[in-house]
DNA sequence: CCGATCGTTCAATCAATACTGAACGAAACG
DNA sequence: CGTTTCGTTCAGTATTGATTGAACGATCGG
């Protein structure tokens, strides 16, 4: 931390505050922010050294990222330590995040109409019109994901080929 | 709120959760919800007694959401007090609040592509690969919300004609 | 086997922020 | 005017959740 280019520590920590508003543990924008930035596998150790945090906060947060699917375990060869990288397309697991929760609120929406009394008109015609829009919403989101996954099915996103 | 279905304070409650997880607070939610199933407009003294909270959250919340374009103030004839309703196209608003977030992020990508040295082969690579992510994703967003905003634009949606 | 190192977990601490109650200024009404 | 009823603001409280340090079990190296 101490050699790094304030251009680096600056979008990490911004990756820090981004996934904040997103509802994340900064830590984990962090985490994101430096394996944007930094090639290859790092481990626990290196990465609570790297952005000055506990090996406890790396744990859990790394976890949250790798269920997420934005990190994957990886090994290297005489080291039993825990490594991760960046998955390929990881963006794309946000989006994924995005379209869960739409389908949430679907659920939601669709309990209330089913639930409330179907003489309630204001209320019916606005949870008929929000619930298109989300269904909508979540349709085209999930077509953006496939586009998006396709054009990067050649392309090559190894790090260490 | 005592003569409430169960199906109604429900669904408002888990507007509120639904709106915590959006990194919105719970109030607001909950007001959002209020409007979605219930008819016209309501004054804050209205709102604060029926979702049991004080007039202050009341007040701060509306304002939040008034702010986002999710509600707009509006005026009953022979009272002076301020009264709301809820916007047209209403969801569209949250969607252009994702857009404006992407925007941040993509200066964020931006500015780090900038300021990075360009050998950096791997990370320039990475950021620029996001970068173009998060553009396509914006775009396609926009094209969303137009889209939906021209199909309501002959619907009606006053509440008081 | 023994010591060292690793990742995880859990209780405790800390920080952020939602929410409230009281105080205030403004506007309506008599 | 004086009173009442608004809406807002602000200091204080409470709650939530992130972060940490210490303790633990597991695994490796010797």
């Amino acid at each position: 931390m101490s050699d790094t280019p304030q251009a680096v520590s600056g979008f990490i920590e911004r990756m820090g505050l981004a996934a904040q508003s997103d509802g994340m543990p900064r830590i984990a924008g962090r985490i994101l922010g430096y394996f944007i930035i930094h090639d290859g596998p790092a481990s626990l150790a290196g990465l609570a050294r790297e952005l000055q945090v506990s090996r406890a906060s790396v744990s859990t947060n790394a976890r949250i990222l790798r269920n997420l699917g934005v990190l994957e375990a990886t090994a290297v060869p005489g080291d039993r330590q825990d490594y991760y990288q960046l998955a390929q397309r990881h963006y794309l697991r946000l989006l994924e995040g995005y379209v869960e929760r739409m389908g949430t609120m679907s659920a939601s929406l669709e309990q209330a109409e089913r639930e409330l009394p179907a003489d309630w008109a204001g209320a019916q015609t606005r949870l008929a019109d929000m619930h298109h829009f989300i269904d909508t919403a979540r349709d085209t989101i999930r077509e953006l994901i496939e586009r998006l996954a396709e054009r990067s099915d050649g392309v090559s996103h190894e790090q260490k080929p």
